[in-house]
RNA sequence: AGGCCCGUAGCUCAGUGGUAGAGCACUACCUUGACACGGUAGGGGUCGGCAGUUCAAUCCUGCCCGGGCCUACCA
């Protein structure tokens, strides 16, 4: 690795990443510029741990978009002078990697878990982890990720399990972990008990609402029955009719937090919807006459009718009061269920207003039962089959019991009708089985008051979201919170340090404990469960700092800067660490949330391995690049977080975009020879007008970077790079400075070496945390070639760019250069003037002092950067003089006049300006419509009206010069003697039109008062018109300087030549289109005129606006023009 | 059921109470001495619909339509 830094001289033409990538990293790493130094206290800290991915996965793009972001700001941070600590790790994934391991056991050899016994499975799994482990940290490097590696960490770690046991054991002498039988969702096919987190609910999951009827064990005899239904009626009229909803709605809602809120929407909408037509066929309400003999009850599950213990109604439901306290006969299991009355549970609005309560199989009814004393019965078991309970159906697998159970019922005559029925069923996360609440004893956190801390913390600003409207989700939910089951029925992950003894009593402690803490026995065996993966998650930003020593890695870097993860796992992490370590820390774990959006692919699917489109990262960076992929998933960061669609044209295009930095490189290098940096400041070193521009245009691209880094706004990151190095470094600062740099003027090569090594340097540190290799690659050549001396050994530690003021003048000093060039260049483009042609005598007009003075100064660039031969620019601040024959553009503070007679037909500059002119119009509309409106005026605030006023000024200006133009132009087009059409050809100059100057004079009246300033010059147009007309037959006026290849002949469009004016020719024929009607004028004499400025070539307002200077207004100007035609 | 988000150019997406933007794609021309992973120019949008607030609405408010996500124990 000596003659890695031996980078050739000279760059290949095309940048190749294979043969750059691995090669930096290394380096990096042999430099140790990942470590984090614990004990340097005179860099403020910056911490990321990284989220730990599944140990036996393999990395996708959505690790890739996690370990770009946190891998952005760590450079970002490390080269600003921050102590960086950035801590890899990976998970154990205790159910996931479990069955990724059974399932191969199970592959290869046919083997359970259970048959390979406990002891020799964990074997398999570790070794399977260290296998597997490796390629995550292979993922990682090729994408550039600067992870300390040094301290990299795994969940099942004895420094990590450590700390699950202490927090295990704290919270148990706490109370706040406690061991229960409670009814939890269970997953028949893991075999293990879930977090309400882990279940997955099919939305609508299209079931059948099956209604039995249970049969009294007794019947009501028909008078009794009579004369509670006399008493129903009456209540029933006085009743209102929201009533029973009503309290039914709060009353179910009474455990949760917000009780009454929205109850009553939440019954009246349910009784629209189902009440009204289950009515007429409700078999509860619609009794034959006669004794009552059962009550109907619907379910969605009869197989759970076998665990029933009641069965319920609605206190103030008229139909049923005369059976509450009654008993119902279990019609397949014989035993006597009492009919009770719950306001929780009932809703009798919904189907019959009677239900089966099974407290052993849901959770209402669990709730039910304990409220009521019920028995609670197991019908199905772990392994999804019917228990001996179940009587006949014992054995049975429980969707099966399903079946036969409703034979039964139906057998028995008791089936009683059903219907379609949308509901939400629960599934396991991980295989997709539909869950069964089952009874169970397990261990749980009690998370209140936990939550209570972490809600505070958060109102109280200690950790804050990004995007800030995952504060309310994450609120919503630690207040709705329920208690954690945290343990899990697996063999993978941290045993629970939990001892029993032969007697059932329990004992937690952090080693073994020598005999039971309640009767002494000395015949303790652990728990055989496992907690769940997230319990050992919530620790990590401070278990993976040495926790619960107190070492100096959590001195310096506890809390961490930023947790930077994804959305779906705010609750499963976010939220536990949150609790976890304001609990064990006494201070949040993250100052920051960046939650960052789901990768998805091209169609906006979500990947997954069923899908089969799932993108392993490195397939991406072999073909693209890592820096490729990376400044694509920056990019594709936006501010609202919204999901990420990666299609591969993207990254083909920040492809380019490095191969575009690179031949840039390429050019500096090919012109930097000679130049030696010796320190001293471009910008002192700077003679052109280009080269300060450029240097402005870099500090604004250096600011718009920072705050966009400091705002987490990776996607203004990338585009402010992007934007600064290939429009303003590529396009127009090399192009302008090739003059400079091919000369042989000394001062004048220097600066411009000056500053584009300078840029060069400054864009290459700027972009280095989005696209590291490339840039370490260029860097490196770049300090080379100049032979930089106090340059650091990498670009990775070389300092980051800092905010600076912004030469705001330099910046839009160009503007008039830039305007003229892009000026030029559409009326050869929209004209078809190839590229080639040069074109001849071009004409620059209107121009104030300040415009004249850079356009003069830089018109060698325009010569050279429209493909201009000879330049004429007139010097007294007035308009090119009108001639048939040539295109005019009108820009802000210039105007530009391409003689085009003989070159091209002059339907299509009457065509390109009409369109000029309706964009105009259409935007004068608008201006005059707002300032017309006395409204607008009086009430809009100052500044908006004088804006509004200075772009009216402008507008009018420029609508008068291209209407000048439109009219000469027409004025030939209407020609009546059309004239042989062979291009090139000369014709005789047009005749004396007398009409034609008074036309001239009027439009140039016009302009005058519109667009120049003093209005005396309205009076002066006249007399400098006639002025024009008669110079018109000179060969060139007295008021131009004159620029540019001199040929032998005469430029063609030079007045009073026979060049002039053979355009007639070919356009003749087309019927004349009728010019635009200038709109009379209102307000002609209005104030704004008075305060009118000097142009200083650019937008002289706004002078913030990074696009004021540069070329692209006008291009977006352009574009406009054609569509406001089209309207 | 509740909550959140989205609907802007062909596609993917920024954005703003007052002149609608980018990248890609598209069209035409161009091997101009860094780059065809390139250059120049161009075409393309009643900013989902309807009301309201405002001098002014793509932006704020309400409703509607369409799409997505999250949370939730309705038999």
């Amino acid at each position: 690795m000596t003659d890695q830094r031996d980078t050739p001289a000279e760059l290949p033409k095309a940048y190749q990443h294979h043969h750059v990538e691995a090669r930096w990293y290394r380096f990096w790493m042999e430099r140790g510029y990942f470590r984090a130094d614990a004990a340097d206290r005179t860099r403020p800290p910056f911490c990321i741990v990284l989220p730990p991915p599944n140990v036996t996965g393999s990395l996708h793009l959505g690790h890739a978009l996690t370990a770009t972001l946190q891998d952005v700001l760590c450079r970002w941070k490390r080269m600003s002078g921050f102590n960086v600590l950035w801590l890899p790790g990976t998970d154990h994934a205790g159910i996931a990697t479990q069955m990724v391991v059974e399932k191969e056991i199970l592959r290869t050899e046919g083997k359970s878990r259970h048959d390979l016994g406990r002891a020799a499975f964990l074997e398999r799994v570790w070794a399977w982890k260290d296998k597997y482990g490796s390629r995550i940290g292979e993922q990682h490097q090729a994408l550039g990720a600067s992870l300390d590696w040094s301290r990299e960490r795994f969940t099942m770690d004895e420094g990590l399990s450590r700390a699950v046991r202490e927090v295990f054991v704290r919270l148990h002498e706490e109370k706040l972990v406690y061991r229960e039988k409670k009814l939890i969702n269970w997953c028949p096919r893991c075999h293990t008990a879930l977090s309400d987190l882990e279940v997955h609910y099919e939305e609508n999951h299209r079931g059948e609402l099956w209604s039995f009827a249970y049969p009294l064990a007794e019947p009501v005899p028909a008078a009794e029955r009579a004369a509670e239904e006399a008493g129903s009626a009456r209540r029933r009229a006085e009743a209102k009719p929201e009533q029973s909803a009503e309290e039914a709605g709060s009353a179910r809602r009474r455990a949760e937090a917000k009780p009454e809120q929205s109850a009553e929407e939440a019954g009246s909408a349910r009784r629209r919807a189902e009440a009204k037509p289950e009515q007429s066929d409700d078999p509860g309400g619609q009794h034959p006459p006669g004794p009552i003999t059962e009550i109907v009850v619907a379910t969605t599950r009869p197989e759970t009718m076998l665990g029933d213990t009641a069965v319920a109604v609605h206190p103030d439901d008229e139909r049923y009061r005369s059976l509450v306290g009654r008993m119902v006969r279990h019609p397949l299991l014989g035993r006597e269920l009492p009919v009770i009355a719950d306001p929780v549970l009932v809703d009798p609005t919904f189907g019959t207003g009677a239900v089966k309560v099974t407290p052993a199989h849901d959770f209402n009814d669990f709730e039910t039962g304990r409220r009521h004393g019920l028995p609670m019965i197991s019908v199905i078991g772990p392994d999804g089959r019917m228990t001996a309970e179940a009587g006949p159906f014992a054995g049975m697998d429980r969707f099966e019991a399903r079946k036969r159970v409703k034979e039964a019922l139906a057998l028995k005559g008791l089936e009683r009708g059903s219907r379609p029925h949308l509901m939400p069923l629960g599934r396991c996360q991980r295989c997709e089985t539909v869950l069964e609440p089952l009874l169970s004893d397990q261990w749980f956190v009690r998370i209140e008051p936990l939550a209570r801390t972490a809600i505070r913390a958060v109102g109280e600003g200690k950790t804050r979201f990004i995007p800030e409207s995952w504060t309310n989700t994450y609120m919503a939910w630690m207040r709705n919170i329920h208690d954690w089951c945290i343990s899990r029925q697996l063999w993978w992950g941290h045993q629970i340090p939990a001892w029993y003894c032969p007697d059932g009593h329990w004992t937690v402690a952090r080693e073994r404990p020598r005999a039971c803490a309640t009767c002494g026995q000395g015949e303790l065996r652990q728990d055989e469960d496992v907690l769940d993966t997230w319990f050992s998650s919530a620790l990590w930003p401070f278990s993976t700092l040495g926790w619960p020593e107190p070492t100096e890695d959590l001195a310096t870097f506890y809390p961490t800067s930023v947790m930077e993860t994804g959305h779906d796992i705010i609750f499963f992490w976010v939220a536990r660490m949150m609790m976890m370590g304001l609990h064990f820390m006494q201070d949040v774990p993250f100052r920051v949330v960046f939650l960052h959006p789901m990768v998805r692919d091209e169609k906006g699917q979500k990947m997954s391995k069923t899908r089969g489109n799932v993108i392993d990262p490195l397939d991406i960076t072999q073909r693209y690049g890592a820096d490729a992929l990376r400044f694509t998933l920056a990019a594709l960061t936006t501010a609202q977080g919204r999901d990420i669609k990666l299609a591969s044209e993207r990254i083909e295009g920040y492809r380019a975009f490095a191969n575009k930095l690179w031949n840039a490189t390429r050019f500096a290098l090919m012109n930097l020879a000679g130049f030696a940096a010796a320190g001293e400041d471009p910008a002192a070193l700077a003679r052109a007008p280009a080269d300060r521009w450029l240097l402005a245009r870099l500090s604004r691209a250096v600011n718009e970077t920072v705050g966009a880094l400091e705002a987490f706004r990776f996607d203004d990151t990338a585009s402010a790079i992007y934007h600064f190095v290939w429009h303003d470094l590529c396009d127009w600062y090399i192009e302008l400075s090739k003059e400079a740099l091919y000369g042989d003027d000394p001062a004048t090569k220097r600066g411009a070496q000056a500053v584009l090594a300078h840029a060069l340097d400054t864009a290459l540190r700027l972009l280095h945390p989005l696209m590291p290799f490339v840039t370490e690659e260029l860097w490196q050549t770049l300090k080379k070639a100049i032979g930089a001396s106090g340059w650091p050994e990498s670009v990775m530690v070389a300092p980051y760019p800092k905010r600076r003021p912004v030469d705001e003048a330099a910046e839009r000093s160009l503007g008039p250069v830039i305007g003229v060039i892009d000026a030029i260049r559409n009326v050869r483009g929209e004209m078809n003037v190839p590229w080639k042609t040069a074109l001849r005598g071009v004409e620059v007009g209107s121009l104030s002092p300040e415009a004249l003075a850079i356009v003069r100064q830089e018109q060698g660039r325009i010569l050279r950067l429209a493909n201009v031969e000879g330049l004429r620019i007139r010097e007294d601040g007035r308009p090119t003089e009108q001639r048939p024959g040539s295109a005019v553009s009108v820009g802000e503070g210039f105007e530009v006049r391409v003689p085009l007679a003989g070159v091209v037909d002059m339907a299509a500059e009457l065509a390109r300006v009409d369109k000029e002119l309706a964009k105009v119009q259409a935007d004068l509309g608008g201006v005059q419509k707002r300032l017309d409106n006395p409204s607008f005026v009086q009430k809009a605030p100052p500044d908006v009206v004088d804006e509004a006023r200075d772009r009216l000024e402008e507008l009018e200006a420029k609508k008068a010069k291209l209407e000048a133009h439109r009219r000469l132009v027409g004025e030939v087009d209407a020609s009546p003697e059309p004239a042989p059409a062979t291009a090139g050809a000369a014709a005789p100059p047009p005749p004396p039109d007398a009409d034609l100057g008074a036309r001239l004079r009027a439009e140039a009246e016009r302009t005058a008062r519109a667009g120049a300033a003093e209005t005396r010059e309205a009076e002066a147009a006249a007399e400098r018109l006639k002025e024009d007309l008669a110079r018109q037959a000179q060969p060139l006026g007295p008021a131009y300087m004159e620029m540019g290849v001199v040929e032998a002949t005469p430029a063609p469009s030079r007045p009073g030549t026979a060049n002039d004016g053979p355009a007639e020719a070919t356009v003749a024929a087309k019927p004349a289109k009728a010019a635009p009607r200038a709109k009379p004028e209102k307000g002609k004499d209005r104030a704004g005129a008075k305060k009118a400025k000097a142009r200083t070539g650019g937008r002289s307002k706004r002078p913030t606006s990074s696009k004021a200077a540069t070329g692209e207004k006008r291009a977006t100007a352009r574009k406009k023009a054609s569509k406001q035609r089209r309207r």
